[in-house]
DNA sequence: GATGAATGAGTTTTCATTCAT
DNA sequence: GATGAATGAAAACTCATTCAT
């Protein structure tokens, strides 16, 4: 009998359940006021049953930032989808990313901070790992074949992260940054990231 | 006499005092961890005198980010003292802050979250603006006279603040940034920057 | 299975020994002197658990409010039940009411302060709605068909009430008062006011 | 030298200045709100300076008690002044009461629960004293020489102060007790209490 | 597999009071 | 005579977590 594999199931459903209603939370009232009472007051499930999911609330946090990239991951997807032209392709991810973080405030806070704690101890999770490596492969194809160093290639990507990482830091912090500057700036910065692949 | 004086005096170092308390915990155990029950411990005074000195505790994390970005300031003084080149002041600015961000990680997080906080409501800081200004006015001068259109310059300053920014996040992410690494990817970016003032 | 409606009971039961271990201290030690503290030591729980059963501490004042006026209508319902006459009943009403502010000094004090804060904002509750109709009964009967005037009633009610309640105000400042002259005192009220209701 | 004189007068002011700093306190923000504190920045001197003119703070807020009788027995002085006929002249006092404890509601509140306090190990003050005494004499007066028994004439007084106590009282509860319907339920009582003199 | 009940440790804050100067 | 500094005790409340059922 499929028993098992309908339990598996619906341990998988309620994993994912319990993910989506702490996101929610999270995107509605920052990740600080997180807790699991009122995760529990959200899901229809006590908050006992968070723990027959997960660990701890760590370990829900870390999901839940692994789930953050998952999407991060799939709007870079749709949004880049038909775009051929390398270069073109890179300023769209690029951008994508951008969006995401300034839409998704709370949701990117979260997952830097989690970025942070767990650097000190684990691997990168799958998900950042796919985000940048899929940067890393637009990087590497704007470049001619020739430049193709490594080091070199591993560089530029990190600068790429960096400047829509600090332009999304500084929204949070700057109020007159408007949306347009914004996005000439990002458009400003990749142009010249782009110019110096040459 | 000097007695009022000599009271005004203790009082400024008792605020000072307690300041640094509050900083080593956030130093050494990050900011989340620093409650006003472990600063009274750490300081020989009871948690009650805290509130003497400080409003309460936003009032103190306020001025600890200003502390922070007080200490930042004076490492740009120091470090830029003798440099008379504009570009290469300029390049010596953003590194110095890179290496403050990257040696004093948590104060470092400490003052990007309340400066976001504060942004909600508040002007900036005294203390902030210095740096922000500084940074302008190192952005201006590397720039010659016919490009100094204000909306410009002021992109130019945001983006350079990201790249720093944005390299200071990466590095607290991956750890496979090396110091060499990140020096010649922050001398890079600024390069391009500096490339493009033009 | 009935292991529910045990669970209920459980609960239901928890709350109401929580709120009468508070209303004995209200009674032995003034509603000043409650705090979530020292119930918690009352009772064999947690001072946590208090949180369990009451939103937080106003929520279980209210309650002690409306446990002092359910009381109150209790002893109303015992002391009249056999009285017919329409006269002797509102004097037996006010009489039991009276009884109740001297002896429950704390608690009444309690309703007094609640009512008045809950005023404010909200109607008043149930209980105390049930008190003050079967006041305004007893005098709709006291009274003749022709003269039930509404407003005429309604102040009539409100004067009764007043009589009672600043006797028994006046009782808890002047200790002078011993209870047959405040016994004979009410009577003597109660009987211009039924004069007064022809 | 009249320096003895002059200190004591200085006390004396000291004394009166604090206490009409804390009555402001009472009235503005209510009784529960007075903390030493908050009065040491509504004086110009220092919260340590209380209590070299107060033992303590219950002494403090005794002493409010006594200014609060003693304003409404100059209210009391003032509007009944030319009111020779006893019964409109107690009618006018008891309608002065009546108007004290509703635009003074904080400090009559104070004054209520300090009488209560008190009233358990002290005689009344003499403020308290002094009111209580006037309406006696009120009351007295009112009645033709025939009826002065001691006794009659104390409850007679006494149930005149409940009425006014407990429409008092009411008033901070029902809400829909316009200040025309109270007026018109006091001189009603009043009226019968008078009738009932005789 | 699921949960309601319970808790210990922790949080920030306020207050009346004392004391050395 | 006056005060700034300091404090102990207490307040209400929140949270992540455990455990018996």
């Amino acid at each position: 009998m499929g028993s098992k594999e309908r339990k598996a199931r619906n341990r998988l459903k309620m994993h994912k359940d319990i993910l989506h209603a702490a996101l929610n939370i999270v995107k509605e009232e920052g990740y600080r006021s997180l807790s699991l009472r009122r995760l529990a007051n959200n899901i229809e499930f006590s908050a006992t049953a968070v723990y027959l999911y997960f660990k701890n609330k760590e370990a829900l946090l870390v999901d839940l930032a692994r789930l953050g990239y998952q999407q991060l991951n799939i709007s870079i997807d749709i949004n880049c989808k038909g775009i051929i032209d390398p270069r073109s392709r890179l300023k769209a991810m690029l951008r994508t990313y951008l969006d995401f973080a300034t839409h998704e405030k709370d949701l990117y806070l979260l997952m830097q901070e989690i970025g942070i704690e767990l650097n000190e101890l684990n691997p990168l999770f799958p998900e950042m790992l796919t985000f940048v490596n899929s940067i890393n492969q637009a990087i590497t194809k704007a470049c001619g074949k020739e430049n193709s160093n490594d080091t070199y290639l591993k560089r530029k990507c990190y600068i790429s992260m960096a400047i829509v990482q600090g332009l999304a830091s500084l929204n949070l912090i700057h109020k007159d940054l408007d949306a347009r500057s914004q996005s000439q700036m990002l458009d400003d910065a990749i142009d010249s990231l782009i110019v110096s692949l040459d």
